[in-house]
DNA sequence: CATGAATGAGTCTTCATTCAT
DNA sequence: GATGAATGAAGACTCATTCAT
């Protein structure tokens, strides 16, 4: 993820079976590498040798290294904002406990099911296009917990996009302190619950 | 940061007062080059050059690239953790309320000094031998909050340690949002309020 | 064009009418993309795919890329031969003057009927086997002036090979020139009666 | 040369002796592999190799192939065409035969003195970033030319662009052919000769 | 026979690092 | 100590060619 990157989006559309298995193992190949190598570590070379294929095939698929960065990326953070869509929008219009309650345990569920997946995507993320789709899955994300809150049955946002941020990124704070390894034993146990006490507490100081 | 670097340590000592310029020179340019350019595009080369000396400069006080990084991020790292320290132990035995205060406070003021610098140096971070020290510094950071909960004149926390954990990384989400521009206008102004809402109402679920 | 080429040869000869059809096509498709590309962007598959076919059709009736090129510069080439070889025939036992105009009416002709072909075959007969195919060529032509020079009415050439290699030669230099664009504004519409100026009068000198 | 270059100029002005030497084993380099591999098996790696030294040190002279290919061109050009400038200058309000002795023996001076370069370069010149080198090349020759035709002693031109124009390009293509080797054995000692009658004999039918 | 995905050697270019001056 | 030219391994990407379908 650098420089102009003339199209970053892939090449072919994975319709037949067989680019679908191969667009997908690049995909588990790009987490591996990116896992064990780090973000610059990441190499077009040893992404397609752990995928079991040549460079050349890779490049079948993808335009260059970024747009397969940002491709995985992307997926990411689509099924994130899916999941929290969806959340957000079942809880319409109940307790604001409720409300938490299904915030966190979706959005524990999504980005803990493949914990190494997410890790590694924190550092495509950091970089030019990544931070791009980083920054408009966010915005979606804020959204749908802003509509969500300003449904609540027991509480009235004068303005909920800033309290849905606040709310968003305080759990992402965690959970990627989590993810990076910054926790001490036990602390995984204990997060879902700690997290719905910090938003329940917060978000119920404007109770009505 | 990358590979497996020999050794990360400066090779001077800073004694002289020449070598504390230079180091200093080496310091701020390779921030700028690591903001102007991105963290793949930060090479010694640039580095050395907008410091105003040769490379050959440049290794005669950091053996490779990865420990010029990682000493500016320690630098950095130790910065903010000193000066959470240190408004800890000024907090011990007041009140929870005055507790969080001080301590979104401080650790906005640190962070959000120099913006860019800290924006930058999350890329450094995330690479191999920065994970380590902001690990470091996340754990002392945790034990001086968890110190000062256990004094809280009107709380009581069973588990002080997992208490501070969350509290500091719900306290950096927010953060590194900011820093990462994923915020709408006007968040920034509202930041510290909210936190302090946060995170007050969230230890106040501890009163006794 | 370039390394040592198994075989330049094509691989099956254009009997059958479907294969005709396909050489002309991948003849004509190739010709496109030298001149819109340049001979290093001229591949295989761009060819192909401007043929109409895929790559693997392309190289059933060529062994290698270089097969293909040769083989359009050496149809070009025989065109050009052959309009010249006959011109010269149909002007033995003229005057000088007669010669001349002819031969430069028919090299100008067919060099400049389509001049992007001729164009972008130069870039073509610059390379490893086209230089040898362009010899060839123009050996050819040498002797087919030469022939004729011997039977001028009007003139006695001692060696008539030199003098029709630097008939040939000055004749294709403006030729080129033009072809290659370095030429003022109507530079062409005066071509013809110059160049049969520039031989004539030189032919002349050799008047008996 | 190909692509759109970012920019074609060398990196270092070779002011130093050092630099001078470096840059000289290049520009020979460049034109040996040149003759030897053809444009497209002229490699940054092997024009380094044969100069005798590392690919990077070729990058530290010239920002990419192509300006290495343009700068030794140039070189060329330059050389012609000063030589031209300087011969034509001497020459004016000569004789025709004067004229064209001087001409004739100054191009083929500068052309043939090292046939092995003026050979190599003609592939250069072929492509993108060389074509427009040659234009201007053959641009100010023709002027220069031309110039030198308004002072003929014993004749007039009414356009003496166009004039000199095929004076320069049928000398061109007879030396161009001699540098490729299609010419029969002898045929360079008769060159200067024939050329001189050739041009001579065409400016003459201007006489006044 | 046609197709076009797969291959991988080979290109250009960069950059961390060294070392002669 | 400082310098910066030289090095060359390594990376991104291309493309001629093959071969399973």
């Amino acid at each position: 993820m650098s420089k102009p990157a003339a199209s970053l989006k892939p090449r072919k559309s994975p319709v037949q079976a067989r680019s679908m298995a191969t667009v997908s193992a690049l995909h588990t190949a790009t987490i591996q590498v990116l896992m064990r190598e780090g973000l610059s570590g990441c190499t077009t070379t040893r992404v397609a040798e752990r995928a079991g294929m040549s460079v050349g095939s890779l490049y079948q698929y993808y335009p260059n290294r970024d747009a397969l960065l940002a491709d995985i990326l992307e997926k990411h953070l689509d099924d994130v904002a899916a999941a929290v869509e969806h959340a957000c929008h079942a809880s319409r219009c109940k307790s604001v406990s409720e409300m938490t309650s299904a915030l966190v345990a979706t959005f524990l569920a999504v980005k803990l099911r493949d914990p190494e997946e997410s890790r590694a995507l924190y550092a495509v993320a950091g970089e030019r296009g990544g931070a791009q789709l980083a920054a408009r899955a966010h915005a979606r994300i804020v959204t749908a917990i802003a509509d969500m809150l300003s449904t609540a049955r027991d509480a009235h946002f004068d303005d909920p996009a800033m309290i849905a941020t606040i709310t968003l990124d305080s759990l992402m704070g965690p959970v990627r302190a989590c993810l990076e390894g910054h926790a001490p034993d036990g602390f995984e146990a204990q997060l879902e619950a700690q997290l719905v006490r910090l938003l329940t507490a917060y978000l119920a100081t404007y109770r009505r």
